[in-house]
DNA sequence: AAAGATTGAGCCTTCAATCTTA
DNA sequence: TAAGATTGAAGGCTCAATCTTT
């Protein structure tokens, strides 16, 4: 327990890495209309053409409900469309439309020219390292998870 | 630009590790009845005793406006309390209630036991080479925004 | 009953506009 | 004018409840 301090630098250091990250992505991609959510999931939508909402969710390590929402903004801008899936009524599979695909195709551009510009800060072998550690974090964080389900509350809060 | 696809793959590892250890910050913290972001604020309000909405603002990396709610809700809970600076009418200096103090200190119990837990998959070695890590991309992340500032947004989006 | 999707409530966040004090 | 704080609008997120289809 002696490098607890360690531990919470490491921690600290990486939840402040992914809000400069995203600040940068939202600034990149203001410029052709898209959020970073946005654009995230329709990376998706197309690399899974007819993704149901489960599957999205899934990939995207979120909830439905967020998903349901996510997909009834950008079809109401006209980027991804909605139908229903033949077989089975209650699946929801979503699609770009021609436009999302465009609009995705500028975003894309601008989007790894930021990543690009930030992130080649690293030197080759740091990345080589970097990779293989955030690989191994993200199996640990993984696995954790399965260990450690909803969270029995079982504590009661203090005051009253 | 070889290593694009490489860049690519870091750069979304990095987003997945934040998503899976906000979430299990908050299952850890459910416990206490806090979200993390609650978390944070109160151990940079106990850290800064009387800090300024800006001053807090800055350290956790986020709009003055986001600050005033966030202060709002914890003040309605009982566990910050606010008082008008006196040579300086416009500030407000955020402190911990005695509330807040006891609540943090069980907050902390469990959210490093949480931390420590995940971040041991980590050997002694992997930890000093991905503190080193982070810290170089923190530093070159802060510097390029200060290179690639608001976003003159210079395209029209596309359709209309 | 179980699975997929949606919705209501509530918190978190940005951006832009406003109000107050210096 | 400038700086500090707040607020309205809108998007993003979780959780729990509900509705529909299997």
């Amino acid at each position: 327990m002696a490098n607890m301090d360690h531990l919470l630098n490491i921690y600290h250091g990486l939840q402040q890495i992914y809000v400069l990250l995203d600040d940068g992505d939202r600034r990149a991609l203001r410029a052709v209309g898209l959020t970073p959510t946005q654009y995230n999931l329709l990376l998706q939508v197309r690399a899974r053409e007819g993704a149901t909402i489960t599957e999205l969710s899934q990939v995207l390590l979120c909830t439905r409900g967020n998903i349901t929402r996510l997909v009834q903004r950008l079809a109401q801008q006209g980027l991804v469309h909605c139908r229903g899936d033949e077989r089975d009524q209650r699946l929801v599979r979503v699609s770009l439309t021609q436009q999302g695909a465009l609009r995705l195709e500028e975003a894309r551009t601008v989007y790894e020219a930021a990543i690009h510009r930030r992130l080649s800060a690293l030197d080759l072998p740091s990345q080589e390292i970097l990779h293989t550690l955030v690989e191994g974090l993200i199996a640990a964080l993984t696995a954790d998870l399965a260990i450690q389900p909803a969270a029995p509350v079982e504590a009661e809060i203090s005051e009253a």
